[in-house]
DNA sequence: TATTTTATCCATCAACTGATGGAAACATTT
DNA sequence: AAATGTTTCCATCAGTTGATGGATAAAATA
């Protein structure tokens, strides 16, 4: 019997579905405890009660969400980790970083999603987290800084996530560092790549 | 005629002092939307309409502590700058670094703060922002990146950036990641200030 | 066609939110 | 002591929030 998740995920045109959409927008932008039910179905074009009709409590749909968000972010991960395989390092990092900041850039919501369950200590208790766990340990062999996923060094984990967390900032905080930067939105994603690729090459290559 | 914000800095133990003292905390740990002002008063000790009374609007309080968190750090940074000055460059990067990280962690509702604000569209728009551009430019000329303040390329900007909020993500997001890293606190604030150091001894040191 | 199931909306609830007016307590000045 | 100014709390407001029950429509089934 399919979760209600993966109904929605196998019909993209289904009630289910446009909820889940709206809702990933709109809790990615104002976070969880800002957007309202009421923001959400108005966004849909439906009534609250249709929206509890399909997802239930407020927390369902945000759990639902993250979980949704996680498969497509691990997939994320494998599909740029297959792109890089058997390249040198070098190639290996200007792959990976290319890809994810252009799909992060691409889908602003979701460097809001993750970096927002770091802090909310709040609202979403009972929530699953995103996994970034295994994300890191599967650059840290991605990038020859672990023999295998099981036995990455604390410090090879610290310095992946230290990265990770540069570009989600970045991608997130645009509105607040561009004007730093003095830069526009095409100048600003070369500048986030360059600094990043200036700052894994220089800690990842001896 | 000192502001009601200078008021309340001169004599700590005032009304005004302690409401933006719990104000502080609790915008830190939970976001603007979602502390209440009953959750200050209630944490003062007090009833909401004194709350009122002293400091009017919500959005009225969260803007003197902006304006407040906005001062210390920048007295924090010139205090840092001090002290580091003369040395030599691998010892500037000690001092500040250990100095900064150490502050952070000691008092840990200054990084959310700041996270909150690279983000929050919702709710905080007429808010002062967090001065981040003059720390950086600060920063880039005490590291030989910048001749002067007012003329920091882009790339040195971007870089002091990414290692800033690298270590305000490593603190707010401490819950988060120490469980990844598998280290106790203690240990967690070394891992920080080493991989901190690390990737910026690689960056600014040729 | 009749009946059951699924989906949608309207009206409404209790709890909570930011905010205020006014009475009372307290402190200061005259 | 009287008068004035300052601070505190109680009661309350209107609007919003998450959530639900029931009527109604649409679709599927018999």
């Amino acid at each position: 019997m399919p979760s209600p998740l993966e109904k929605a995920r196998q019909n993209p045109g289904s009630m289910k579905a446009r909820i889940l959409a709206s809702a990933r927008r709109l809790f990615g932008e104002y976070g969880y405890s800002s957007t309202t039910t009421r923001m959400i179905a108005g966004d849909v074009g439906i009534d609250i009660s249709t929206l509890y009709y399909h997802w239930g409590e407020k927390l369902d749909l945000y759990e639902a969400l993250i979980i949704d968000l996680n498969d497509e972010i691990l997939a994320k991960f494998e599909e740029v980790e297959q792109r890089a395989r058997g390249k040198s390092l070098s190639e290996r990092l200007d792959i990976s970083i290319d890809s994810l900041t252009d799909y992060l850039f691409n889908h602003p919501e979701v460097s809001n999603l993750i970096l927002f369950g770091y802090f909310n200590k709040t609202d979403t208790e009972s929530v699953p987290d995103i996994k970034i766990d295994d994300y890191t340990s599967g650059i840290a062999v991605a990038m020859d800084l672990a023999e295998d996923k099981a036995h990455v060094p604390v410090q090879a984990k610290a310095q992946i996530l230290a990265v990770w967390n540069c570009v989600l900032n970045f991608i997130s905080g645009e509105n607040f560092f561009r004007p730093i930067l003095d830069v526009d939105h095409a100048d600003y994603q070369k500048v986030v790549k360059d600094t990043v690729k200036f700052m894994m090459v220089r800690a990842f290559t001896k």
